[in-house]
DNA sequence: CGAGTGCGTACTGTATCCAGTGTCCAACGA
DNA sequence: TCGTTGGACACTGGATACAGTACGCACTCG
């Protein structure tokens, strides 16, 4: 009988998560100098674990750290998000047709589950969320862990701050997009390979990011 | 007039190179512990840029971290390289198509010169190099920061480490690979997406990983 | 008046120190 | 004899202290 192991998280983890948090919100706003010791101690930490956490940032791209003069939020223009657009162009379609040839079958639960969210969600926000989620399980039905940790740079560093806060927010946001969505994960389930390629690939030009 | 600005390099720079070495070297084995204490004392620096330097090793999945119970070098299996090869499937060809596609054209510059480095290598080893050169040159030619970025953590994480130093011992070794990558060079140069993405997923499907 | 220089301040980078956790082994009890 | 438990040891995680670097401002000199 083994007890269902519990997660510790340490305190980098804790202080990554909540930066991340932070900038993903646009608390911290796009540009913003992190000086060490104002955020240390306004997070209750010490130093040492906050430059570990910085450092992961840095390696996700939310952050720069510039030697000797310290780390400052990314400051990432429209040339950056419409290379992550592109970059996801490539990943997603073939992750999509990947998982559409998986035996056993990919786990579709999650799709569902994020496209019923989104359904069920009025608030952009949420939808947003579920949005990525959606997006995020797609690739991870592929099977390929690297694939889906790519997309996961892709969407958390890159595209949730602000493309598509500004795509969301036009027209009836991004809940219309579970038609879509849902279009994909029958072809995947139908293990219609070509199909799903083909879905994925309209889907995502069909919404490019916004010039803000 | 303005001097050309050298790269300083902090402490946690050179430690990561460093350790960047010894694991792709093999001279720190998969699955090593290291043990912080006595890596500082070797490398003769202190804790702090060590435990930086691993956190940055461990982003790029050289080696892994259990909390509470320190670092070692990742113990990459035949499951890990197998999904790399299929990442890699995913994002050259798609790259070489970009390549290709790009106006300007792409600078081919950096993939002939690593065409002729393996030609001229007469040793495994460097050779083996050369051909690494040249994938990520591929890549880098298609003009997306992320791809390339992705490319780099197939290559160095999961790649060089073993599945080709096996594959290199075989036959001919790489050197052979001159051709076919002579070939896909060609294609982007003649800005033939289609073909371009062709050839290079026909080569790496011609290479996969061996069972060591 | 303007350019350059030197100093002071604020911050980062590194080293050291302390507390907490995991692991191994031996002693004890069933 | 085998399983359990207690404790010592070794190591990591986090906090603090110190050294080094960059930036801004005032002062000086042309």
């Amino acid at each position: 009988m083994s007890v269902p192991r519990i997660q510790i998280s340490s305190v980098v983890d804790q202080v990554h998560a909540a930066l991340r948090v932070q900038i993903l919100s646009g608390e911290l706003p796009r540009g913003a100098r992190l000086p060490q010791e104002t955020l240390a101690a306004e997070l209750g930490v010490s130093r040492t674990p906050l430059r570990e956490a910085l450092r992961r940032l840095a390696g996700e791209g939310l952050v720069v750290l510039q030697p000797n003069h310290g780390a400052s939020v990314a400051d990432l223009d429209f040339g950056d998000m419409r290379d992550a657009w592109t970059a996801r162009l490539v990943i997603e379609p073939a992750a999509a047709r990947l998982a559409a040839g998986r035996s056993p079958a990919a786990d579709l639960e999650p799709m569902r589950e994020a496209i019923a969210r989104q359904r069920a969600q009025p608030d952009p926000a949420g939808s947003l969320d579920a949005n990525r989620e959606f997006h995020l399980a797609l690739v991870d039905a592929s099977g390929s862990p690297h694939l889906r940790h790519f997309a996961e740079l892709l969407w958390v560093a890159r595209i949730s701050v602000a493309i598509y806060t500004a795509q969301a927010a036009q027209a009836d946001g991004s809940a219309g997009w579970a038609g879509e969505h849902e279009a994909i994960a029958d072809a995947v389930a139908a293990a219609d390979g070509e199909l799903a390629e083909l879905l994925t690939r309209e889907h995502i030009r069909r919404h490019p990011p916004i010039e803000t």
